[in-house]
RNA sequence: GCGGCCAUGGUGUAGUGGUAACACAGCAGAUUGUGGAUCUGUUAUUACGGGUUCAAUUCCCGUUGGCCGCCCCA
């Protein structure tokens, strides 16, 4: 094989797109019951668009991104994320101000320089949504009934939904420190990473694996308790409003997300059906990444879902329904007249609106019945010499085998009842 | 970036140090103008490069890729 894909990116073939169609489509019809719009960015951004935003000490911004010059030697990156591609857009366009509430999806490809794993690619998948303008905890309540909803409607099922709150400015560098302190006794304990994480990002090590260090993370002090009395109001009311809807989850208070950028609400839903990487969605509330990205002082939440994960257990599920592509009808001709008739029926149903499909590899009438057979077409109209005369031809029935005599003036409309 | 396992026709799998077996799919045929059943025939330089050997698909090394885990995340 001479040319293969890249690797960690994957074919999506014509098997497996109805499947990806009927997930879009049911990302875009959850997402507009919610009220949001759909906005279309760059797949590529001027490289500081995320750089800024994601943050400099995060594993994305410093061995994950797709970075290269331009003819020009402007530094560009394929998007990693699309929140600062959205944040970057509204600001841009004028559509992110304090006053104005802006609730906005979107569905597109993102680019990751990781290690191929189950649930991991290079080129991957999100559907998400992003709120800006409000600090409501009802709209935090909202958003995550919203990523229930939705995977409700695709149709998936053992999902948990974590929430916590990571605090603000002002109140998680107490946390910090009071994290550092914890772990600082027993610091020699600890794993290699989880030495590296407490001088870069102590709250990271609360998401660590080891079951030495799980030891000492179960008695650290949670994030719940260091909140100050605004966030944990916040948190409050997320966690009344979630009760409102009846929205199950569960406070995970050892829920850190891996972006710099989040505030407040972190959630995260995870599936039982999926490997080591079992998030089908994460997002969370960035209330200060507005004004950090040069607008003014914007509160903002938002979530994003991978649809290989959903792909993937959709299929392990085998609920995909067999969305099966047929064509309404195969005209099977015989001679080169009949053919020339053939195709201007063709033309006419397709014109109906009925799918429909003609031979094109000089095949034997037994060889067209076997291909309209496998193209499952519910219909096949058989014309040869003897038709020609007649202006008439025999329609078969491919599901019951029942043939009957349909002139060619007749043929559309036994479609079209 | 690190570790483990793996790499045979379109697909899924056998197998052996001496030039590959099976299933399914595909294509062609089994009386002349009709599919889904059956039968027959047909479809592979055994991922790439190098090494050991009289001889490698089978042994060794490297490369590439895949799967799984770490990391990280969706």
């Amino acid at each position: 094989m001479k040319y293969a894909v890249p690797r960690g990116t994957k074919d999506i073939l014509p098997d497996d797109t109805p499947l990806w169609q009927f997930i879009e489509d049911t990302c875009r019809e959850t997402f507009g019951l919610f009220n949001y719009r759909e906005i279309r960015t760059p797949i590529f951004e001027a490289t500081d668009v995320f750089t800024r935003s994601i943050g400099y000490t995060t594993d994305i911004v410093k061995k994950e991104m797709y970075t290269f010059p331009d003819r020009k030697g402007r530094s560009l990156t394929l998007r990693p994320e699309a929140t600062a591609s959205v944040v970057r857009a509204g600001l841009e366009n004028n559509l992110i101000t304090p006053d104005n509430l802006l609730k906005v999806y979107y569905l597109g490809p993102m680019f990751r320089y990781e290690r191929p794993q189950a649930g991991r690619q290079r080129q991957f998948h999100q559907a998400g949504v992003e709120a800006f303008g409000s600090a409501d905890p009802a709209l935090d309540a909202e958003m995550i009934q919203l990523s229930v909803k939705l995977f409700e409607r695709l149709g998936l099922k053992e999902l948990e939904v974590d929430i916590n709150s990571v605090g603000c400015k002002k109140c998680q560098p107490a946390y910090r420190e009071a994290l550092k302190k914890y772990f600082e006794s027993n610091l020699a304990n600890l794993c290699g990473d989880c030495r590296q994480r407490f001088e870069l990002n102590p709250l990271r090590i609360l998401d660590c694996k080891e079951a030495h260090c799980r030891k000492y993370i179960e008695q650290a002090p949670a994030m719940v308790d260091h909140l100050d009395a605004e966030c944990k109001a916040h948190f409050s009311q997320v966690v009344g409003w979630l009760d409102h809807l009846l929205v199950k989850y569960k406070i995970n208070d050892r829920l850190v997300r891996g972006l710099d950028y989040y505030t407040r609400t972190a959630f995260e839903i995870v599936s039982k059906q999926l490997g080591a990487q079992n998030a089908v969605c994460g997002g969370g509330r960035y209330d200060d990444l507005v004004e950090e990205m040069g607008g003014k002082s914007v509160p903002a939440i938002g979530f994003a879902a991978g649809l290989e994960r959903v792909v993937e257990i959709l299929k392990a599920e085998s609920r995909q329904s067999k969305i099966e592509n047929r064509i309404g009808l195969f005209i099977a001709t015989i001679g080169d007249e009949a053919r020339q008739v053939g195709f201007h029926l063709l033309t006419k149903a397709r014109e109906k609106g009925i799918s429909a499909d003609i031979d094109f590899q000089g095949k034997s009438l037994k060889a067209q019945m076997k291909a309209a057979d496998r193209l499952g077409a519910r219909y096949v109209y058989i014309i040869g010499d003897d038709e020609l005369k007649n202006k008439s031809a025999v329609l078969k029935n491919m599901g019951t085998a029942e043939q009957k005599e349909v002139s060619f003036g007749e043929l559309l409309s036994v479609f079209v009842k």
